[in-house]
DNA sequence: AATTAGCACTCCATACGCCGGAGTGCCACA
DNA sequence: TGTGGCACTCCGGCGTATGGAGTGCTAATT
């Protein structure tokens, strides 16, 4: 026999093996795999094989004498060349049907609502990146005078996220200066990215120090304020169904690892960072087990994928489950959901 | 021996069981109370005793053989009548110094903050009730045009919580006209509750159905619109170290006690109509295991109070942890926390 | 040379029985 | 009315036995 059929032979028998292992749960051993699949070889030989694979670091047991389990790098060999694809039902199209009832609905509701029936579908918890910061572009700013201290800022971005925050003031200003200078940068600044408005903003700062209008020196004081990242309100993200992870019998039965996984998903912002993480790519991420960076979370896997208005990524989507999940099913429903969201948020529509 | 004494001795028992009870999650025997109490008597005497508690409904025991625990009811005569009132140390006080680095902050972050405090010192998990439509008084709106068929309205009220949603809009109207409607709202309805505000509006709208200015006519629209609660709006509650719960002993055994108890968290639906609850009454309120009505919560108990801003109620704050708890500190936390967070948000600062 | 049957061995999970400890309830006695 | 004594109950930990599932290796078979 040559090597090239011996190859395909063995992806074979690893690719049942996760198979029914994702099934099942259970440690697969040679006899289960010569009964319940059509491989026409003895149970000696998957032995044989089987061995092969685990030299190989794509199986292990968890003792001496049971069955294989797929290692973090078997579950990689799968997903990158052994798994089929999976085609949704048009009723799994169809419950992604997003803001049907609500037309009008403000983005983080329609983030929100996908990210709730990905989390249904999939069984695990579902998470979503909101735009921030960098990816946010002026739309309208609107000063409120709260008291002689304080002046509430409330940012519009052109996507419709609302941003708000309080500015200190020291040189008091009636409400009437403050829609002033709210108009004032209404129509100098809109469309540009966030960024770029602060860029502009201390530019002008710089350039004429003296010789400006007070109120308009006082307007590029206060929206440079209100235009400055404050760290906190990095931690934009929204989790749904946390408890379905909680209830995989894979972590149910262990106390110890609950624990600190309850914690992780309460936390946030390791799961901001691994979100984070998949923002950077165009394709599709999928972190398996300890392929994300947190000893806590060594026992999930993550799968995500950017969402874009007009082109232009926003932020990511997608979710997190146990190691041992469905990840044809998932690839297919984090890759629908993030192109309902995005096909959501675009002119199109 | 006189009646009086009796009763008394018969308290004192109750309140040592208890205590030793919250303390070691053990059931309490009649040796172990004999030894580490001063009361003066032997373990015999006190089994009768006991067993007198238990026919009234104070005590239970797991099993035939075994020490007694507090039941419900026994929480509630413990609270209500044997408790000590507990004293909290100075760093105690001292921990809950609310905002004092960032003086211009967010009501939501004072409220975020306290709660987290609140979560660590005591050890359970922390709630607040955020002010929602009743509770709000109009301050500032605005109107910002999204595109021709949504505007987005931005509500300001006193307290500083900025609400916002998307309306619907058949008529365009450009930014300006959105702007002239904005100062229009301002004026006349600054300081009124948006309860009020709603109602005057309404009652506008019908007076006069003629002879109005359009442009005030359609003010009048959108800011009923906007004003007119959305059901999930009501949703404002912030939970913070929820995990302390989960990882008490005396759930983190029971895996089908804790799946339940998950969820409930996560849809916070609950405890949102907990902690309304405890908006009805000026005193703090303490909910022990099944006097809340909720099933999977038996185990648990609320101790929560309202907070005020210039002696109106906004909402509540507090605490939701094992029946199991030491409400002595509880308490005197949670009012503590309520205290600190209305002196913070009243005038007086 | 590849495949298979057979066999000894390992390890897990479950069940079973045993036993000590903690605690109760009751009775008789002070 | 309080107390000591005693029989009884139940929990929980521990060691042992046992069957089942599965492996690895060797020798036989194709």
């Amino acid at each position: 026999m040559d090597a090239l059929e011996l190859a395909r032979r063995n992806r074979e028998i690893l690719r049942a093996i996760i198979n029914i292992f994702v099934d099942t749960g259970e440690p697969v051993g040679s006899r289960t795999l010569s009964k319940h699949t059509d491989i026409a070889l003895s149970p000696a030989t998957i032995r044989n094989i089987m061995s092969d694979l685990a030299d190989a670091g794509f199986l292990t047991k968890p003792h001496v004498s049971s069955g294989r389990l797929p290692t973090d790098l078997g579950y990689r060999i799968f997903v990158d060349d052994l798994m089929d694809s999976h085609t949704l039902t048009s009723e799994e199209q169809e419950s992604m049907r997003l803001g049907a009832s609500a037309q009008a609905a403000q983005i983080e509701q329609v983030l929100a609502q996908a990210t709730r029936i990905l989390s249904e579908l999939t069984n695990t918890a579902g998470l979503v990146l909101l735009p921030a910061g960098e990816q946010l572009h002026f739309k309208h700013i609107n000063f409120v005078k709260m008291s002689e201290e304080k002046t509430l800022a409330v940012i519009v971005s052109m996507s419709g996220v609302v941003q708000n925050r309080v500015i200190p003031t020291e040189t008091p200003m009636s409400q009437d200066e403050l829609n002033r200078i709210s108009n004032m940068l209404n129509e100098e600044f809109s469309g540009l990215a966030l960024r770029e408005v602060r860029e502009k903003i201390v530019q002008k700062m710089a350039h004429a120090r003296e010789g400006l209008d007070t109120l308009y020196r006082q307007a590029l004081e206060l929206s440079k304020e209100a235009l400055t990242e404050s760290e906190e309100a990095q931690e934009s993200i929204f989790v749904e169904g946390a408890s379905r992870v909680f209830s995989q019998p894979d972590f149910a039965t262990n106390a110890e690892k609950l624990q600190s996984l309850y914690r992780t998903f309460e936390e946030r912002e390791k799961l901001v960072r691994l979100l984070d993480k998949c923002l950077g790519s165009e394709d599709i991420t999928i972190l398996i087990g300890s392929e994300n960076d947190f000893e806590e979370m060594k026992d999930c896997s993550v799968v995500a994928q950017r969402y874009y208005m007009d082109d232009r990524p926003l932020g990511s989507i997608g979710i997190i489950g146990p190691k041992r999940m469905r990840y044809d099913r998932a690839v297919s429903l984090v890759e629908w959901t993030a192109d309902s969201v995005s096909k959501f948020l675009s002119s199109g529509k």
